[in-house]
DNA sequence: CTCAAACATGTGGATATGCGAATATTCGCA
DNA sequence: TGCGAATATTCGCATATCCACATGTTTGAG
């Protein structure tokens, strides 16, 4: 993927907020991410079928759910793009909130 | 400016080629980026105005040219975006390409 | 086999983006 | 003052993007 068409897919504040999360806890399934957000579940789905198109994730199947993470072998560039912006605070409140809502949802799934 | 708005203005090739290209040489007035790009001069113009209206770039104006270079005092994550891609190897041909045609235009002006 | 949960996708519409072509502006100079 | 070079902007159009809403699909449970 080149820088352009990377970007593209950062420009989009749901599915920059998907992709940080996932970054971060590793892997997520799609209701964690609607209950994370606070957004609707088709508007998740797309955004993360998009991502997953470009190469960005992978998804593995467990049972009912699908969870998403983030891809392995990306180029070093995205890496280094990706950590960046987790360990920035530019995004720190948003991302709290996220984070906030996703430990208080119940009924998580558990990734065996 | 938050993330998302950054990266919309990564998300364009003639965008990210005219960035590099004058975070590499200084300042750039709008003409040599039309010869390095070697494309229109109304479409550089309004790409280098987006950034500019954005807070990325910065002009200064020298007799009948107006020189384009990188705002100062962007904020940090932002600045190692920049400096990753121009240290990556990732669209060295094209800003290679774009600095073999800069360097051969004739009559380029003089920055004092 | 049926049903509900989890996820994906189709559709139509509003808005945004990028472009070429033409035109406007600004400046230095004769 | 008039002119040309450098840059900016306007306009109309094509396409892309994002969304809400509705509907499919797949899976596991009973």
């Amino acid at each position: 993927m080149l820088p352009p068409e990377f970007f593209k897919m950062m420009a989009d504040g749901i599915r920059l907020r998907c992709l940080l999360l996932i970054a971060r806890q590793g892997e997520l399934c799609v209701y964690e991410l609607v209950s994370a957000l606070n957004e609707p579940q088709p508007k998740i789905s797309r955004h993360l079928a998009q991502m997953r198109n470009h190469g960005l994730l992978k998804t593995r199947r467990k049972d009912q759910w699908i969870f998403y993470s983030v891809a392995e072998g990306l180029p070093g560039w995205m890496n280094k793009i990706v950590d960046g912006l987790r360990h920035s605070n530019c995004l720190k409140s948003e991302y709290q909130q996220d984070t906030d809502r996703l430990e208080s949802m119940p009924d998580r799934p558990v990734k065996e």
